[in-house]
DNA sequence: TTTTGAGTTGTTCGA
DNA sequence: GTCGAACAACTCAAA
């Protein structure tokens, strides 16, 4: 009787799994197969993205025995566990996703020389190799990028592979126990698993008044929950990029008026980006090192460790980024807004180089990816691909005021800041001594006085910026 | 090959 | 308070 091994990495799930499908369709049984990579565990530290991981594949193993199976977990590297458990079960097919990451990719050509590894579906809706130029070269503009996107046949929900009723899973196969995922802090609130993922994007597009027809406005309050909070399933592959889009496309040809359906379209727009991001990380690995742009490779960052350690604690005097920063360690999650802010002032505030908030975002993201989380440090940064020009420059109190406008969001992460009253809670600083007593919040004492001048720091910035690109000028001629 | 239009998310300044 | 321009050229993508 043929076996198929389904090999699972970013596809934790049973609906839509083109792994799990090639496997049923081309073989009698199926072994489910999660490794532990110590590599990839060690590269990718975070304990709050391991412990939603672990939890992830604890009830993939729960939802797979529903089905007559259960999930095999191996520790080691993958070459040497996929190439055993193929000795051990006697397979004849190994299938797994596509991941484009540089690691994944020498890891799974690795695999390919060892075991019969068959690479099926993809992360995204439209791989790298369909989304390029008339003359075949990778878009690295994202308009153009998404105009060609959308100018493909949309996915249709009959083109979801279905979910398997029953999966035939050999008897005697060993396994290790899932390891027991550490202790998190009680804000981590992202239940792992695909019932859940399914649920968030049922209420995000489905209902009377779904927030995906609210989304091109409300999405940029850090205050609401106006955004769906899907990135940390999509970086698992709890929900499928496909289900995602379908649901986008679906919601757009439902949208009454113009106003919902622009909305659908932004949410639709964002997943893209995903997409994107995926492409550029595929054809220039690079950007995991070093600036996608060259000339903007010889910025002299300051990058003072006091400076960073702030930011890092949520302790730079600037109450947004403040809240952002905390929010972030505490939950494992920001709001894209909260993402560009404190992004925009680690760069440009503290001119500290764009990696060391890239890899403290790795530490601490749940949704974590290598790829979208590169994009948009460099594109903050004015690095990347379709960089945001150097000298846009987010101001961290009209960002507060604008989308906090009451400071709730801020006095929700940072409770020194909660007694303070409206009119200061973005500038707390600008309180005389008798109103920081009333609002029981003294400068210095119970919340740090700014860090830096926004306004000089504005300009050193900007100099650093000018002084790269004519360095980079003079090298040429 | 050359030309042309355009480019996620902002801020500041001065009229 | 509102508005447009400047920020800085540059490079991309397509005609």
């Amino acid at each position: 009787m043929p076996t198929a091994i389904s090999w699972l990495r970013r596809d934790l799930r049973l609906a839509d799994n083109t792994t799990l499908g090639a496997a049923l369709s081309r073989a009698e049984q199926v072994i489910p197969v999660f490794v532990l990579d110590p590599t990839l565990l060690e590269r990718y530290a975070g304990t709050k993205r391991l412990a939603f991981l672990l939890a992830g594949l604890r009830q993939l193993d729960a939802d797979l025995r529903a089905r007559g199976s259960r999930l095999i977990v191996r520790r080691g590297d993958p070459a040497d566990e996929i190439a055993r458990l193929v000795r051990e079960s006697g397979a004849s097919f190994v299938f797994a996703e596509e991941d484009y990451e540089p690691y994944a990719q020498e890891r799974d050509d690795a695999v390919a020389t060892r075991a019969p590894l068959e690479r099926v579906g993809s992360p995204i809706v439209r791989p790298p190799s369909v989304v390029l130029k008339s003359d075949g070269d990778p878009y690295v503009v994202f308009t153009p990028f998404s105009r060609k996107w959308k100018s493909l046949p949309p996915p249709r929900a009959s083109e979801l592979v279905p979910t398997p009723e029953r999966i035939r899973t050999p008897r005697g196969i060993d396994s290790l126990c899932i390891p027991e995922e550490p202790q998190l802090p009680s804000g981590v609130a992202f239940p792992a698993g695909e019932a859940e993922a399914q649920h968030r994007l049922d209420a995000f597009v489905r209902g009377d008044e779904p927030p995906i027809y609210a989304y091109e406005t409300a999405r940029d309050r850090l205050d609401l929950d106006a955004t769906s909070q899907l990135s940390p399933y999509l970086r698992f592959g709890m929900l499928s990029a496909r289900q995602t889009i379908v649901a986008a496309y679906q919601a757009i040809d439902r949208a009454d008026n113009e106003k919902s359906r622009r909305s659908a379209e932004t949410w639709l727009d964002e997943l893209i980006w995903r997409e994107f991001y995926m492409c550029i990380l595929y054809y220039f690995p690079e950007v995991l090192e070093v600036s996608f742009r060259e000339k903007m490779r010889g910025i002299a960052w300051r990058n003072d460790e006091a400076s960073f350690d702030a930011w890092c604690e949520g302790k730079t005097g600037y109450p947004v980024v403040d809240a952002a920063m905390r929010q972030l360690v505490q939950s494992g999650w920001i709001h894209n807004r909260g993402r560009m802010v404190v992004a925009s002032f680690l760069v440009k505030d503290l001119l500290v180089d764009w990696r060391w908030g890239e890899a403290f975002f790795m530490q601490h993201l749940v949704d974590g990816d290598p790829a979208a989380n590169n994009g948009g440090w460099q594109w903050t940064a004015g690095t990347g691909a379709d960089a945001a020009p150097y000298f846009r420059i987010f101001n961290p109190i009209s960002q507060g005021k604008k989308h906090d406008p009451n400071g709730s969001y801020v006095r929700r992460w940072v409770p020194e800041l909660v007694g303070v009253p409206n009119a200061y809670i973005h500038t707390p600083w600008t309180m005389s001594l008798m109103q920081q007593r009333e609002s029981g919040c003294i400068l210095g004492v119970d919340y740090p006085p700014p860090i830096v001048d926004h306004a000089v720091m504005r300009e050193r910035t900007l100099q650093a910026y000018r002084a790269a690109r004519e360095a980079y000028a003079r090298g040429k001629s």
